[in-house]
DNA sequence: AACCGGTACAACCGCTTGTTA
DNA sequence: CTAACAAGCGGTTGTACCGGT
């Protein structure tokens, strides 16, 4: 059997990294650079497994990241690559300068999901289904009703119930800009 | 005040890919 | 060509936090 880096678990720390841990991962890395993962632990004097700190690392310790909420543009942007790449994280993150990859893969899974859903759009495929459509329609006829204090609008959706093809919803995704700085 | 469910995000895990001897 | 290894990637899990009851 090939071991890995993290294969003597009993030894390794494991969880949410100390602020003495980041420090010792940002002083040796400032120091000498980014070498080879594996060794990096033990010169920087962290009972971490290689693994361990180059996610931290790359993710959350790295000069130049931007952290913080992502604007407008970004969420476009995301929602547009994803249509285009699938779930190809670190391509998408390549064009959002300051993101990484699994800021932008968390950032999907709990904000830009969701919110395609609300909007009647099948996050996987990026197509308005017909279930999600009526869905949404309910969803906004529901919230124009109680605004409009008991108006009713009646037939949510039916305009579309012999309509068998899904409605694309990302007509132009031939131009993709890349954020810059 | 205590509990509970939902949300956000950090970290881990296993697999794939690229490189080198 | 192939095996061994390091690094990268994406899915999943764990947990802290927050608002509602």
């Amino acid at each position: 059997m090939r071991k890995t880096c993290c294969d003597n678990k009993e030894e390794m720390h494991r969880g949410t990294w100390s602020k003495q841990e980041d420090q010792k991962l940002i002083d040796y890395i400032t120091q000498h650079g980014e070498g080879c993962w594996r060794n990096l632990p033990k010169a920087a004097g962290l009972l971490r497994c290689g693994k361990s700190c180059r996610l931290r690392w790359m993710n959350y310790l790295r000069p130049n990241l931007k952290r913080g909420n992502f604007s407008e543009d970004e969420d476009d942007l995301i929602i547009r690559l994803h249509a285009l790449l699938g779930n190809r994280w670190s391509l998408i993150a390549g064009r959002l300068p300051g993101r990484t990859d699994s800021e932008v893969k968390n950032y999907w899974n709990s904000h830009l999901r969701r919110k395609l859903i609300k909007m009647g759009i099948d996050p996987n495929n990026h197509l308005i289904s017909h279930y999600l459509h009526r869905k949404s329609l309910e969803f906004w006829t529901e919230n124009s009703r109680r605004e409009t204090d008991g108006s009713l609008l009646s037939d949510t959706g039916s305009s579309c119930a012999n309509d068998q093809q899904p409605i694309r919803s990302l007509p132009d995704l031939n131009s993709l800009p890349s954020i810059h700085p």
